[in-house]
DNA sequence: TTGCTCCTCACGTCACGTGAGGTGGC
DNA sequence: TTGCTCCTCACGTCACGTGAGGTGGC
């Protein structure tokens, strides 16, 4: 892949992102594309997914770039992430992985209910509402995914301004319509038994989402615009 | 007042500030303090308040100091700013909120019709049914803003995988009933007449309406890695 | 007198953007 | 051959932060 079919499938999810950006990016180490003889640029699966690291990290969790190359050298390593920022900051956690090798250990992240319950400063009464109504769901065994703790944070952070997780029934059943939407557009590429199908379909995916939840984001800024005019 | 009790008065509203950027905005002729014959800087509460809504404008519109500097001369010549009640756009924060002219055009954009089809590449049937499930609605005066053209163009996007307009009709609502549990936080805040109050109102909307969307997001990706698995 | 705040000025930094001038590829 | 994409390298920019070295004020 070349540069800008990268940058095309980059700004969906990342509106912000440019081919200077993503060659500033290469120059301070975070990702390392390989070179077709004459110099030109070809990005990998894998680069593709550390971008999106990358900028999914300086996004959510707006580290300066310098640590999260250190991150990315720490993963690459095996090592755990090192813990990101303050007391406030919330452990780095993503699913949307780095290299496959990273990408495991993002997808084996494992909390403990304890765990989870420090992790994202909330307490086991609220925990408890949230699963009670479906907006986390355990593992068979008892712990906790990334993104549990990514919900189980913002619902602390919401409870402070007086929104409990009985408000928040709703968006459990948004989001699954839009995973079913979602889902009806990808479903005919799993069917097929190639693997690179099977990439395509999870890059389809997160593309895919990504728009959804851009949409959603924008619906939500005009309601309050129009609300509040 | 001196620069020191400046910095305390703006950080709870402005947790950012510092005593080096204040004197960085006097630079770029923002504000213009008295000196004392010593040379410390003298600020009058018209100071302060001008202060107040730099900070303001940089936080909630991310235009460029170049451009609240034109606004606030506009405003001292007696002409109406250009954001004085203007659009609450709680415009969420890419990579780590630095400012680009070309945000700063979307936040205040009035498009045409015609400007709002070209520039979201999208065609008059695919705007004419957005609008019929009420998910863009132009001014009174016919026109659109940014936020028009981000749902236009991301409908457009979704439209090539398949998704069309009366799939999207759901997000309308899940956006409302945000848009309106929002509103019941910062509510209480608005009856407040004072304009400090009325400034806190803004960035509450700004934090709880993120917090919903990132909440959202985590949902929808939790949906479809449970539906994949 | 002490300790604190404030001053200027120069330089550093972070995350890019912008050409200029040139080459590769269908 | 044309037009497009890509390359490097140097410099610019935006919004500050960081000392160094020095003065003011209760």
């Amino acid at each position: 892949m070349n540069i800008g079919s990268v940058l095309g499938l980059l700004r969906t999810e990342f509106p912000d992102v440019s081919i200077s950006k993503i060659r500033f990016l290469e120059d301070q180490g975070l990702v390392e594309p390989e070179r077709t003889p004459a110099g030109y640029r070809k990005f990998s699966h894998a680069d593709v997914d550390r971008l999106r690291y990358v900028l999914g990290v300086q996004r959510d969790h707006y580290l300066p770039l310098r640590v999260i190359r250190d991150h990315l050298e720490a993963l690459d390593n095996g090592l755990e992430p090192p813990v990101a920022g303050g007391p406030r900051s919330p452990r780095l956690v993503t699913s949307n992985g780095v290299s496959s090798a990273t990408q495991a250990a993002a997808a084996e992240h494992r909390l403990t209910r304890a765990q989870l319950l420090e992790q994202a400063s909330v307490g086991g009464d609220l925990l408890q509402a949230l699963e009670s109504f479906g907006l986390i769901v355990p593992r068979s065994d008892g712990t906790f995914d990334g993104d549990a703790l990514v919900v189980a944070r913002t619902a602390g952070e919401l409870a402070a301004f007086g929104i409990e997780p009985r408000h928040l029934r709703a968006f459990r059943g948004a989001a699954d319509r839009e995973a079913g939407l979602v889902e009806q557009v990808v479903r005919p590429m799993r069917s097929q038994r190639d693997p690179e199908a099977a990439a395509r379909a999870e890059e389809t995916t997160r593309e895919v989402s990504g728009l959804c939840v851009r949409l959603h984001a924008a619906l939500v800024k005009t309601a309050l615009e129009r609300g509040s005019a």
